[in-house]
DNA sequence: CTGTTAGCGCATTCAT
DNA sequence: ATGAATGCGCTAACAG
């Protein structure tokens, strides 16, 4: 008893039963203050705590909520947006001090394992990223019963039976085609992430919708290499760009070391436009230009959605704090403006 | 049974009882290879998944870690260790479908309570981050009789009883100082992190050491606020500082903001270190000198010590890749070189 | 090789 | 206001 106390140990020293401590601690029924005391001096003598694992097996509730990472993490963690949703999303958590359960897959049986095997007991809840259309996992939510919030991009991915968060990639991806339109640029360029992400497909068609072709827009996938990589294979056309815009800062970044190291003047040969703001991003050389995600609102609000969800509420989507184009020296004073 | 299988559905479907069901999920005795296939198909076919609360209870196993976080999730996530830490430590929980529980805490009681809960029945160890000199989590965690891995700095903290991943702080902060004498700087300050941190409290006494005084050694809080704040307050000493070494990047680029809008030069009026060596600070204007250490390293030593001990191993100290200096443009060309 | 049974620690019916 | 008994879903010890 030194080691694990259970319930039975503490309802002995206390001298009554286990269903007066457990009704103590959860407070299912008036109990007489002299029997709480009791017990709750017992509890702490013993160093008692409920057993988790025992309580989410009867209570079918775990007080965790959950997330599956299917991206290398390497790739996840650098971008500015996972750390600082997370960190949004903690600090709706910690009010209540429910948990978080990450769980990080390789393959696509792994993620659909891991979403089986979180909702068996393990938590009560999703936060689920990185939306694609016709997402698979909407269906497996709906089998296991799930609760869950989708962080979704634009207006058009709205669901019935699920809560979302979502936020305009579009308009301000418009935006920032239609300003450097103004500086004078026309041959503009768009590195995305992966297209099969709603919002890579989101901000990906909002440039062709204000470019009007597909010639200049080219796939990444996040990374810093593949930053530099298609910088590069742009820079080689016979008619480069003038200006580029990255699905990510990461990207951008990489893209602007690689013209600076080729000798290009930043905005005057070519203009560079991040997208996430990392906070670090002003103080670059020359600073960047870069669209605003709000991702800390994102996740306050996907915590708060989720746990209301949990609680009973209907499902509801909600918009995020709209995305800010912060203009910088990247792309002002460009050659042609 | 749509909704929920158990254990006891699947063996109806299979034709076997749950004994025989659990046996081929968990191969702890020999199944000949019709029943096993009938039960797997079964299996798929209910689309079920052992309950991982029952079998924690059960098992007393949980398959998953866990980390407390203390730190204000803001200041936490925006500095460059903790994501890439997560990150290392993922990479390796992932090869076994470990999950990772995070539990952000707002005060102390919080935190006992968190270590408390979690270790009855959520997870099966922990790593124990920012830790402290004689830390009462020690003390709690042997009272537990919990697993965990302790992220140390220096080889002073070394424990019987539990596994540490440490590193040097004090030797590369010498370095750094001895390099500025070098170059000519006198004058140097440090901006320390909270010295109640061992790792603070010893990157603080590798620059004492060097420096012979605390004059010029300010506590700062990890934030990039105190970063520009301790920065104004050591340039307005009537001697102020030439060169500035700042615990993290984070500050560091604060200072380096703060020095610039004031009008100053770097590195030609003002040098300035980091550390941490977040990947952008070679992208910074000047790109700045920093101590790198190796998070990503770090975070997989840990899981895999952490899981190594879960697994029956003795604890054992592990000593991480050693931190390296990146000189660069903010530390080098100084004016009196 | 497989069936049967007894808990794991707790919340929650019934009782009283 | 409290005690006693049942079961959550699973594993493992005991049978055969």
């Amino acid at each position: 008893m030194s080691s694990k106390p259970t319930i039975a140990d503490v309802a002995r020293e206390a001298g009554v039963t286990k269903g007066t401590v457990s009704h103590v601690f959860n407070g299912h029924r008036t109990i007489s203050a002299a029997t709480a005391k009791k017990v709750t001096d017992a509890a702490a003598k013993l160093g008692w705590i409920p057993n988790q694992a025992a309580r989410a097996l009867v209570e079918k509730k775990t007080n965790a909520v959950g997330i599956v990472l299917a991206r290398d993490p390497e790739v996840l963690y650098a971008d500015a947006f996972f750390p600082v949703f997370l960190s949004g999303l903690e600090l709706e958590l910690s009010k209540r001090e429910i948990a978080l359960v990450l769980q990080t897959v390789t393959d696509r049986e792994a993620e659909e394992r891991a979403y089986r095997s979180m909702s068996q007991g393990r938590v009560d809840g999703f936060v689920v990223l990185d939306m694609r259309c016709d997402d698979w996992r909407v269906g497996l939510l709906r089998e296991l019963h799930m609760k869950a919030v989708l962080m979704e991009s634009g207006d058009d991915y709205q669901f019935e039976d699920f809560s979302t968060v979502w936020v305009d990639d579009r308009g301000p991806m418009q935006e920032v085609v239609d300003h450097l339109h103004e500086l004078g640029h026309t041959r503009i360029a768009h590195v995305s992430g992966p297209l099969e992400y709603v919002h890579s497909q989101q901000r990906a068609q909002g440039y062709v919708e204000r470019v009007g072709s597909r010639e200049l827009l080219y796939e990444g996938d996040f990374t810093a290499k593949q930053g530099v990589e298609l910088t590069r294979e742009l820079l080689a056309l016979s008619e480069p760009p003038t200006a580029i815009i990255y699905a990510n800062d990461v990207m951008a970044i990489g893209g602007l070391s690689y013209a600076g190291s080729q000798g290009l003047a930043i905005p005057e040969d070519l203009a560079i436009v991040g997208y996430e703001d990392d906070p670090i991003s002003v103080h670059l050389n020359p600073p960047m230009t870069s669209v605003s995600t709000n991702a800390y609102n994102r996740g306050q609000l996907a915590a708060q959605r989720l746990l209301a969800d949990i609680d009973g509420d209907m499902p509801k989507a909600v918009q995020s704090l709209p995305e800010t184009i912060r203009w910088r020296a990247s792309t002002e004073g460009s050659h042609l403006a």
